[in-house]
DNA sequence: ACTGTTTACGGAGACCGTAAGTATC
DNA sequence: GATACTTACGGTCTCCGTAAACAGT
């Protein structure tokens, strides 16, 4: 089994199309085709259901593994090219819940240092975050989740890349100002299940444990989905009474209309982490130490 | 890049030849040769110093990140060969230290329900009992290592295998009656970095995270190394004064020439898991469920 | 001089593209 | 009948083995 084919079961799967897939790889439709014969052929059974195209159980767990084999062979490749460089650039991806006034502060120490620095912010979601890293597009990511206080974000692969905590900030529901729940202290989220949800997948969606998210984000029915990045795009949703938030404490600020209540139960926060190649080096090592210090984690 | 390359590439770093690695893998050492210079080629930098045969800083990340790969290919084609099968046989690894009482009760539970099935125990450590797993030698493998309370084995990359916890067991330093330090009711690691420890690389050392062990476990001078598997072995040596041991309570049992002192700090614990393919099914199941319910984790 | 890696070269085979075939909507 | 995947077929190029050259020990 090699990587070409691999890749190109991904593709398809991704795409639910061979020629899709074929024409996002550079490849004719006839040579994937080839590939995932032969690719059935190496496992013994059916990987993809044709027409329409879907992954048979075997294949979707094939290419859950392909995902992650690509992505470290991809990371591989990047730390390999970066090797022993050191940078007068520097590109950061950060997510909009990522502490950004952290990110600021140790920026500006970072420039003080050294003024010449160009650098560079993007603002992405955490499992884009994670592919950029691993394309080559940025040198740090900030990326966030919820989990138990204490528990590391669960992203990426262990050893993949190097991670390193930076904030830990407990969970508040945002909801209207005059819904029925805002007298309440706390809130526990075992009572809220069938709540109506703001999923925001790009918004620390990303991040949150499979266990976690079926259990406090349902898709059930009622809820609304918003796939931006933007937290005052969301708030307005929220204060506009389409549904409920969970957040950190503190991004709802002093926006109007709404109204936050901390989470009693169960015993969750919103974690940032920084993550960066393996071998990062130069200016990205500063800056990985500045926000080490200030995180105090 | 394909696997073949990687494959080539981890098999040379192992064994330091190209020709044991040609030999070991079916080729002629020429082929070696080709795959090597093919992939220093695509890398853009050496990957191997030559005579003797060492891997460079870049050669060596790319074996790590090989290593991963590979296993995790290696996974997921045991996972397809397996899927829906349900099994007669059961093989379980187990390392000496993973609480074999545990495993014990839950096949006498198993074997009532199931009076036919064929078991094998095999006794492994933890990362050999991993790579039986992804080489489809074992069903289920027990594996053991030092953490802090509630946190996973940092053993297997996340998602690549199905992981319960089984049980944590306290830490006690064994040492030979009549030691110098036997007085004491608790011992600080921390105070112990240069005491004469015997490091058992095979018994729970597989486990330990790299900063737990290059804090706890160091390879310093006078430390005597036992690579073997019987814990009674490694009592004797500790009992003869060739220096201490961190065992889980209990394991020490009524060995003579031996005391055992609780750990005071850092707060650690011998953490046991089972491991199991993501489509482990049949009998294997039942076993795991078994082992849950006992454990109460 | 011997062991072990690199280079040269040739053949077998993998792999992809073109194009025709086939099944499903 | 159109769209989308499969199969047939041929050319190219990769890849490996044999064998000779080469470099350390």
């Amino acid at each position: 089994v090699e990587t070409r084919d691999l890749r190109s079961l991904l593709e398809v799967v991704r795409t639910g199309s061979f020629t899709a897939a074929a024409s996002h790889l550079g490849y004719t439709q006839s040579a994937i085709s080839q590939q995932i014969a032969s690719l059935e052929a190496q496992v013994g059974r059916p990987l993809l259901h044709r027409r329409p195209v879907r992954p048979t159980p075997a294949g979707q767990r094939l290419a859950e593994h392909a995902a992650r084999i690509l992505l470290r062979l991809d990371v591989a490749q990047q730390e390999l090219e970066h090797l022993g460089r050191t940078a007068l650039q520097l590109r950061v991806a950060a997510c909009p819940l990522a502490g950004p006034h952290l990110l600021a502060a140790a920026l500006r120490d970072l420039r003080a240092v050294n003024p010449a620095l160009q650098v560079t912010v993007t603002a992405l979601s955490s499992p884009r975050a994670i592919e950029a890293l691993a394309g080559g597009e940025v040198d740090l990511a900030m990326v966030d989740g919820v989990t138990a206080p204490g528990n590391p974000l669960e992203l990426v692969e262990a050893g993949l890349m190097r991670a390193a905590p930076l904030a830990e900030i407990s969970l508040v529901v945002a909801l209207a100002s005059g819904h029925a729940l805002g007298g309440r202290a706390t809130l526990d989220l075992e009572t809220l299940v069938d709540a109506p949800w703001i999923t925001a997948p790009a918004l620390a969606g990303g991040a949150v444990g499979p266990d976690l998210l079926s259990g406090y984000r349902p898709s059930s029915s009622g809820s609304l989905r918003y796939e931006g990045t933007d937290v005052m795009t969301l708030l307005a949703l929220v204060a506009a009474g389409h549904g409920l938030a969970l957040l950190p404490m503190g991004a709802c600020g002093s926006a109007p209309g709404i109204h936050a209540i901390a989470v009693g139960s169960p015993d969750l926060v919103h974690r940032t982490e920084i993550l960066g190649l393996s071998t990062v080096s130069g200016v990205a090592l500063q800056l990985l130490e500045a926000l080490r210090v200030r995180s105090e984690l």
